[in-house]
DNA sequence: CAGGAAATGGACCGTCTGGTACATAATGTG
DNA sequence: CACATTATGTACCAGACGGTCCATTTCCTG
C-alpha cells in the first residue's frame, strides 16, 4: 500500500492503530455472544478459552492478545491508548462474571466460592496464559494449566472437575 | 549523564538493557534466598508474592515486573533479549516448584494436587497479576485476587485457607 | 473508448534516534 | 602543585520515523 492511500484511507498511524484496536474488540465481542448463545456457565468459560487458546495457530498463539500486549506496552508512553486498551478488556470482565454468576446458580462452583470474587482471579489467569503464550509455552502447555485450574474451583460433576 | 561517559562506561544501549536484566534477575534471586532461609513450603510462596506484589509503592506497582515486560514487548523485535527474558523467568520458576514440593511434603496442599501441576499455574497467575499491575489495578484488589487463589489449593488448615 | 476518481510510487521535510569525535572541565593522586 | 585520568557538554553523523505533496498510473464507469 502506498503511502499517499494510506494517509488518505486512515489519517495517521495512530487512528489506525485506535481501529484495529476496535475491530479486534468488536471480534472479541462478538465471539462472546456467539458462545453465549450456545453455552451457559462454566461450559462458556470453557468454550471460550478453548476456543481462544487452544484453537488458534502456533503462530497466532506467539502473537499473544493484541489488548494485553497493548496494556503492558503502552503504559506510560501513550496513556489514552492504554487505558482504551484496559477499557475494552474490562469488558471481557463483565462477560466473565455473567457467566459465573450463572455457574454460581447452577451450582457449579465449589461451595463457598463465589461469582464476584472468582472472576477477578480467572481473568488475571488469563492474562497469565497469554503472557505464557507470548514466551513461546506450547498450546498443550496452555491447556493443560487451564484445566488444573477449572479443576480447582469447579463442582466434580462438571467438565473440568476433580476425580 | 553526558553521551560520551555513557558509552565510555556502558558501550551501547543493549548492552546497558542486558546489564539492567542481569541485576533485576540476580536481586530477584537474592529475594527467593532470602525468604527460602526463613519460609518453607507455602509460606515462602506466600511470602514471596507479598513481597512481591503488596510491598511495592504504587508507582514501582505500575511499572510492573520488568522480564515480564519484556516477554511481552521484545518477541519479534528481539528474539534474544526476548529469549533471555523467559530464561530468567524460567528460574522463578524452578524455586517455585521447590517450595511447591516442600509444600506436598507437608500437606499443604488439598488432596489429589500434585507440586508438578500446580507449579505451571502459580507461576502463570503470577504473569496475570504482573499484568494487572501494569493495568493499574489497586494492591488491593491483587492482594484479594491471591487470597482467593490460594485459597482453592492450600489445605484449610494453613493461611490463607478457606473457612 | 473517454473521462474522472482513486490508488501508486517517490521526492521531500522535520524530527528523533543510536552512536562517534572532540575539546573542555572536574577529579583524584604522587 | 602538577599530572593523568575521568567525566562533561556539544557538535556532528547516518538512518529511521511519521507525515505531506505531487506527478503518474490504474481502474471503474458512462
Amino acid at each position: 500500500m502506498g503511502r499517499g492511500s494510506f494517509y488518505a484511507a486512515y489519517g495517521s498511524k495512530r487512528e489506525l492503530f485506535q481501529r484495529v484496536l476496535g475491530h479486534y474488540q468488536a471480534d472479541s465481542a462478538a465471539l462472546l455472544r456467539q458462545i453465549e448463545s450456545k453455552h451457559r456457565g462454566l461450559a462458556a468459560l470453557d468454550e471460550f478459552v478453548r476456543r481462544t487458546f487452544l484453537e488458534a495457530s502456533a503462530q497466532r498463539l506467539r502473537r499473544g492478545c493484541l489488548l494485553v500486549n497493548s496494556v503492558v506496552e503502552l503504559e506510560g508512553v501513550h496513556p489514552d491508548l492504554h487505558d482504551e486498551s484496559t477499557r475494552h478488556l474490562r469488558q471481557l470482565d463483565r462477560t466473565c462474571l455473567r457467566w459465573l454468576k450463572e455457574a454460581e446458580r447452577r451450582a457449579e462452583l465449589r461451595p463457598g466460592l463465589t461469582a464476584s470474587t472468582l472472576t477477578p482471579l480467572i481473568t488475571s489467569l488469563l492474562f497469565g496464559l497469554r503472557v505464557d503464550a507470548r514466551s513461546g509455552e506450547s498450546r498443550e502447555a496452555l491447556a493443560a494449566r487451564w484445566e488444573t485450574f477449572l479443576s480447582l474451583f469447579a463442582e466434580t460433576n462438571v467438565k473440568g472437575g476433580q476425580p
